[in-house]
DNA sequence: GTCTATAGGACGATAGAC
DNA sequence: GTCTATCGTCCTATAGAC
């Protein structure tokens, strides 16, 4: 970075999203300073606020586009069809979508603490609405007869519990390829819900 | 608190813990000061270096706490047995445990990343060895044959990972008992892992 | 064992020059 | 659009009185 000044809006934006999700992820919302986000993108700290009002709405923005991200993704991924179909359609998806963004993953989990009431309760209900996608395949399936669970609800937050899970262990090139993960766990998913 | 001094050194210490416990939890290590951790004990800052060198060291110390626990607590509780017997008893019992500590476990997942490297290690360590408690069962059920399962490894993260799901949702007096949760997971566990 | 006081530095956010 | 400089506040950790 030899220049030291100039007009750069439309990347200077994404780079504070990208350098923000990184050390956010990687030390914690709290302890990540704005001269560390600043000095990452290699502007000075001041230079930030051209492009968000404060460090909350900046974690604020980062959780809210992963959520859009994964709920557009998962929509125009869904296979439609059969419950049983839909369902390894899901398995599949979810990790293959987490397994791209780990951090954006991780943030989602462990830093909807530091969002004011009205930031946290618009990401909540983007979950939920994720949820309801997974659960409604278990309820139709649960209809047809193909599915045979107890409580529908409480399976849609063990699968999707046990598929986020995958994020904690897998590291790239390691023993097993994604989609021998998926594998597996379409497997496990597959017994656990059958009738 | 109306008493200013004073020599309490027997229960200003685990007071000490369970502040620092309760407050990592609900705002994250980086966000929690020492003099918030005092006033919630009622003392002065400086009061909590005679009980821990540093706050490293006190996050280390509840970590490290929390994992002897469980493994005490699961090697107590372990009905021994036939395989399909033991691996009901671990989902029980991992069930149960979480959900009388929630914020132990949450800060167990959450706040690594906040450890040297030495202390890191060693907590991991004991994750480990949790794991392969399980892993156990899994690989003797596994050779007995009324386990199938076409990765072992996988199978203790992925149903480690749906049962400690559980305290993401779980509320005290919600519509559902501990007994009942267990129950629920019992049965998608049994199915998930069956021949 | 706990207090008060403080050293020495980092923090979020803003103002004004360029 | 970015910089430099700064305000007012908070931080961890320590020193020394009681």
């Amino acid at each position: 970075m030899a220049r030291k000044t100039g007009s750069h809006s439309e990347i200077t934006g994404p780079r504070i999203r990208d350098a923000a999700l990184k050390l956010f992820a990687r030390h914690g919302f709290a302890a990540v300073s704005m001269r560390q986000i600043a000095a990452e993108v290699g502007v000075q700290a001041g230079a930030l606020y051209l492009y968000t009002p404060d460090k909350e709405t900046l974690l604020f923005d980062l959780l809210k586009a992963h959520m859009d991200d994964l709920l557009a993704a998962w929509d125009a991924d869904d296979p439609g069809g059969a419950p049983v179909a839909r369902l390894e359609g899901f398995v599949r998806f979810h990790i293959r979508f987490n397994l791209e963004r780990p951090d954006a993953v991780f943030l989602s989990y462990m830093e909807l603490r530091n969002l004011g009431a009205a930031n946290f309760a618009a990401i909540e209900a983007l979950r939920k609405t994720y949820e309801t996608r997974l659960e409604t395949i278990l309820r139709d399936g649960q209809g047809a007869g193909v599915f045979a669970l107890p409580d529908t609800k409480i399976a849609t937050l063990a699968i999707i519990a046990m598929l986020t899970g995958v994020n904690t262990w897998y590291r790239e090139g390691g023993r097993l390829s994604r989609a021998a993960v998926g594998d597996l766990y379409w497997d496990m998913v597959r017994k656990s819900v059958a009738a």
